[in-house]
DNA sequence: AGAAATTTGTCCGTATGTATC
DNA sequence: AGATACATACGGACAAATTTC
């Protein structure tokens, strides 16, 4: 069988389903997640595809997994309530400099910089996007 | 071949292995690390192990990976304690949303999005460059 | 411009190790 | 001890982004 995943791959559309089972309550904190078995068979994917989906959400901290027992929900609150739903990605990439930024480093335009980019947002709608450039191996 | 992974995993010792040849410079600052392949044939380790190593250094930010294009060492410096000379200049005004933009913000590309650049700079040169791009207050 | 090669990303199936119940 | 559940590891296949020719 081909492997398609056109758009969105399959275990981060697995992941938001689990998610959002997680944060409507239909799994509350503290319970156990069904066990990857289990999953690899209500989804129809590979076990592998389901931990991907399992470690997305770990990093997220919406669930925490203990070896030999299994993978919980929401296992502590964020302690500020403020946190309602901050959720950041960041990537980093080489981009061109533009005119600006050549003007500012000191290099030519279309040198390639480090730029680190940050999304912040709020009940998922996007709130701000923060780009940081940086030279390569700068000395202090 | 059995799989024994007696105290430490496998892919735990090449995420060492290489961290510690990022730290000591033997691999630099920017330089790109050997393709998976490479590791993989280095290594005597599956693609899927060295994935998982070097899963663990990107977690660390000790290195950042781009799709087609490789893994990098080291992209951005760890902060300094000394932070002697910070200045910072600060300017605001209306840039057209490129296509990574529109596509966050879920406007139009080409459309106008509030851009605030600050500028640091230590001892006269420029450390950082910080773009942060929000939409107008018009909704939520 | 376009095709091929390179490199990372996703997915599958299987087997075995280790921790917990 | 046995059953269950997560962790590690292999190998193969195809997809997607980038670079090279």
């Amino acid at each position: 069988m081909p492997t398609p995943h056109y758009g969105q791959p399959r275990y981060r559309a697995i992941a938001d389903e689990l998610r959002e089972r997680i944060t409507s309550g239909a799994i509350p904190p503290g319970a156990l997640l069904p066990s990857e078995s289990a999953l690899t068979v209500e989804f129809e994917a590979s076990r592998g595809t389901v931990r991907q989906a399992i470690a997305v959400l770990r990093e997220e901290q919406v669930v925490a997994t203990e070896h030999g027992r299994g993978t919980y929900a929401n296992p502590y609150r964020r302690e500020g309530a403020s946190n309602a739903d901050a959720e950041s990605e960041t990537r980093q990439r080489r981009v061109a400099a533009d005119a600006d930024l050549a003007a500012l480093f000191t290099v030519e335009v279309g040198s390639l910089i480090i730029e680190e980019q940050r999304v912040t947002r709020r009940n998922g709608t996007v709130r701000a996007v923060v780009r940081t450039y940086r030279r390569h191996q700068s000395d202090e």
